[in-house]
DNA sequence: TACGGATGTGTGAACGTGCACACAGTAGGA
DNA sequence: TCCTACTGTGTGCACGTTCACACATCCGTA
């Protein structure tokens, strides 16, 4: 019974020892750095016999870099419910960083009391950067962040307080007026939204490009608002719709979640999608495919929107200064049997 | 223009300075310990006015604690996607470590690469403890927190390698066994299961728990295999199930999800639920109320098993040493229409 | 007066790194 | 011969914190 480490963790120190050389030479193994060949060999023969790691703590104190970002998910209730895009963006990020040998360790904002702690661990150096996942558009974090002057770099929207903190998003008008635009030259005359979450830009700009596709034809009545974008909002919205206007023959869903919803509110009150009524939605999200029949949408590339919102962090470690205002990446149709 | 803090942070030399006492006077009041009332006035007014933070990477290394626990979350394709628990389980493991003035770190681990980069990051001095999400039951990464005798706790299944790192998890054999009887008494006499992720205890388990139930009526042909637990190969399994035997009028779906593509086979073969066929589902995740009808199906506590997972990490770290073999959480069963 | 305890404060050392610097030896060119 | 350049190695210091210790003061009591 040999136990490996018992608890004392081996140090530079202890393999200088056990290879006959000081703490500078196996630094520079380490680091680079001139060495001889022999002594090279014995200090990578002694850190592999001790399984000697190097305590990240005494070199991020020393070098002011952990080699570590931040993935800060506000409001993560909503997010990992109502969003399927979430793990996708951490997934993204999270592979984009590592190509970079940075570590991504996402930080959770639940409550006040975790925005504090959060706080507290950004501002501790912890983390050289911070990618922000928002819902909202203020947020004591952003406050922190800025204030730091912490590299970071938003997903979804500008972040309202600090202009300099570049963001990487979708463009919901242009996505929202172009899968309007698919409703209107396939023919449908009565086209009404599901539009959700007008509390946030998402929601505010996919109605705006609704309205825009639509112009003069744009009708006030054929809109309905809910508060989420999700499932049971979207069975809601469209019976709403339907009560205001039986004849609707078109529908533009705020997210593929309401979409679905608004499907199955479709087949209770008998109509056929697409037959009898066009339906799109927006996320292309596991949704769109679990359907019947599956949804035409517009697709969120969301792996990208985290790998793109990483390396804006990491340019920013590399001193470089990436041009504010954001970057937005493009939204393909994808057509499918809804509409 | 007033730039709040350039780079340079403040220190606890710097308030000391600025209060006029000495550095041990200042850790004292962050501390506790004898500090006089002035002073202590003195020290509070200087930190909130530089806005003053420790340094966790200056404290963990001196501590050799840094007040943060690991999420350790393997294979994520899967889990993200699969598996609608794993948000619910983190947001319980956050909570409590919250509680407990911890701060949660969740570590992705997508590809081998990033195996080394998070081990590295374990043994690192960043995080006092573990708390793992694994699918699989030998990985890597099981052998570094070993080797570092890591303070841990796994999620969902013993594990193989050290069987001293207690776990946390849901009785899937009894689970099963109680929701196949379920259809048993309420009189269902051909009873069919769609059994996925044979590669894993819990689908393993269920497919026991299953078997168990049914006794000497267990007919094998009435097992249908699928790989995942997703929506897809739930139609697909019923479509199996209904080609062997029309005269099925039970199912047990190892998932959610399975069940709700059995739904939509059923649906598609004219069959009504629950009046020719009874269905019912396991995890009581979103898909369950998103269905129509609303399933019947086995309630996961999902934040619960989050929290526990935590509370066994933060024991450890206490000093105190939780029985190994593991802790059960019970699983209610919720009725609802599909049976 | 002298002593012991409680209360309050300052100082030095250490946690484990990386880097600047000093130093030593060898080789080549003026 | 001296100067410079290159290769290779060891030492001291600093990063920001906490802790153990020494010291200082005040009080009550023997």
């Amino acid at each position: 019974m040999s136990r490996p480490q018992p608890q004392k963790r081996a140090t530079v120190h202890d393999i200088a020892a056990a290879a006959g050389v000081s703490r500078g030479t196996v630094s520079r193994v380490l680091n680079g750095g001139y060495v001889s060949a022999e002594a090279r060999a014995a200090i990578e023969a002694a850190i592999t016999e001790v399984g000697y790691v190097p305590n990240n703590a005494a070199r991020a104190l020393k070098m002011r870099r952990s080699q570590a970002v931040a993935f800060v998910a506000l409001e993560p209730h909503s997010l990992f419910l109502d969003d399927p895009n979430i793990g996708s963006i951490m997934l993204g990020a999270n592979a984009a960083l590592s190509l970079a040998d940075h570590q991504m360790v996402s930080l959770v904002v639940e409550s006040s009391r975790d925005t504090e702690r959060v706080a507290r661990y950004l501002t501790g150096g912890f983390v050289d950067g911070a990618i922000v996942v928002s819902a909202r558009t203020r947020d004591p974090i952003i406050k922190v962040i800025s204030d730091l002057s912490l590299p970071a770099a938003f997903v979804g929207h500008p972040p309202e307080l600090d202009q300099t903190i570049p963001y990487v998003g979708i463009d919901n008008v242009g996505s929202a007026r172009a899968i309007t635009e698919h409703l209107l030259t396939a023919g449908r005359r009565r086209i009404g939204m599901i539009a959700a979450a007008l509390d946030r830009d998402s929601g505010i700009d996919r109605l705006a490009g609704f309205r825009g596709a639509l112009g003069s034809r744009f009708d006030e009545e054929l809109v309905a608002e809910v508060p989420h974008y999700d499932y049971g909002s979207g069975v809601k919205g469209m019976r709403e719709l339907l009560e205001r206007d039986p004849g609707v023959d078109g529908v533009f869903a705020a997210s593929d979640a309401i979409a679905a919803g608004a499907l199955e509110a479709l087949r209770e009150a008998g109509r056929s999608v697409p037959g009898d009524v066009g339906v799109v939605g927006f996320d292309d999200s596991t949704w769109a495919v679990r359907c019947q029949p599956q949804l035409t949408t517009v697709h969120q590339p969301a792996k990208e929107i985290g790998s793109c919102a990483a390396q804006l962090v990491l340019r920013q470690l590399r001193g470089e200064h990436p041009e504010p205002g954001g970057q937005l990446l493009p939204t393909p149709l994808v057509l499918r049997d809804s509409a």
